[in-house]
DNA sequence: ACCACTACATAGTAACACTGAGTACACGAA
DNA sequence: TTCGTGTACTCAGTGTTACTATGTAGTGGT
């Protein structure tokens, strides 16, 4: 993966992860599939289950053992009441960063073409 | 600051403050105050300078020492044709993400009115 | 018996922003 | 003259994060 995207993704993938099982509830592999379709296929899946380990031991997820039919039992992650507040805190603080980037992205390009 | 904010900045600051550079040269400084006047009220002056010597290390600046009216020597950093093109690469992760975390962004917020 | 797919776990590494402190120059007030 | 304030840069140490690489294990097909 690209180094930039490595950083960027810093602080970010963990809103997104949030952001997957906010829709609703889904294990480690299953999630890093759907990370994979939604573009992000470059994604290891040991970033993923690390991640989950650290939402989990901050207790914004609840966790279900499920056992599957083609493998090992899965660990279901369900977002709780403090998962969602803590996913509204990111939204927040994404939308002010997107917001002030977005207007330096602007200038730039105004600034290309000589506007 | 909030920690997300500054997870969040991992990767995004450097792209900030080159494009900070592409609309002119700047030193120091300058960039932590207009960093300030964009609502970065939170960035300590040590990141900054951190952030200038890495990127002047990768050859993405150029730099040329200033001499100030109000304290020690400036030195003004340049964006330069590596720093361009290194930029240009930093829109489109952005873009990338930005689009990808707009779309989860959406579907979140429709989730949550019913829609 | 072997392989592919499913499913989770983890030790070690690199990169980055923050904290907190320090150095140094100019200038005006006390 | 000394002190404080604003300007301007530097740096060691810390915490957090995503990546790499590898390992463990269950299921089903050939």
């Amino acid at each position: 993966m690209g180094k930039q995207m490595t950083e960027m993704l810093k602080g970010t993938l963990e809103g997104i992860v949030l952001a997957i099982l906010a829709a609703q509830p889904a294990y480690g592999y299953e999630i890093t599939a759907r990370l994979r379709e939604q573009g992000f296929t470059d994604i290891a899946e040991g970033t993923v289950y690390a991640l989950l380990v650290r939402i989990e031991q901050r207790g914004l997820v609840d966790v279900a053992k499920v056992p599957s039919e083609k493998g090992p039992p899965r660990k279901v992650y369900t977002l709780n009441a403090a998962g969602n507040s803590y996913l509204a805190e990111f939204w927040n603080t994404w939308s002010f960063l997107a917001e002030r980037i977005g207007h330096l992205h602007r200038n730039n390009h105004s600034q290309e073409k000589g506007e």
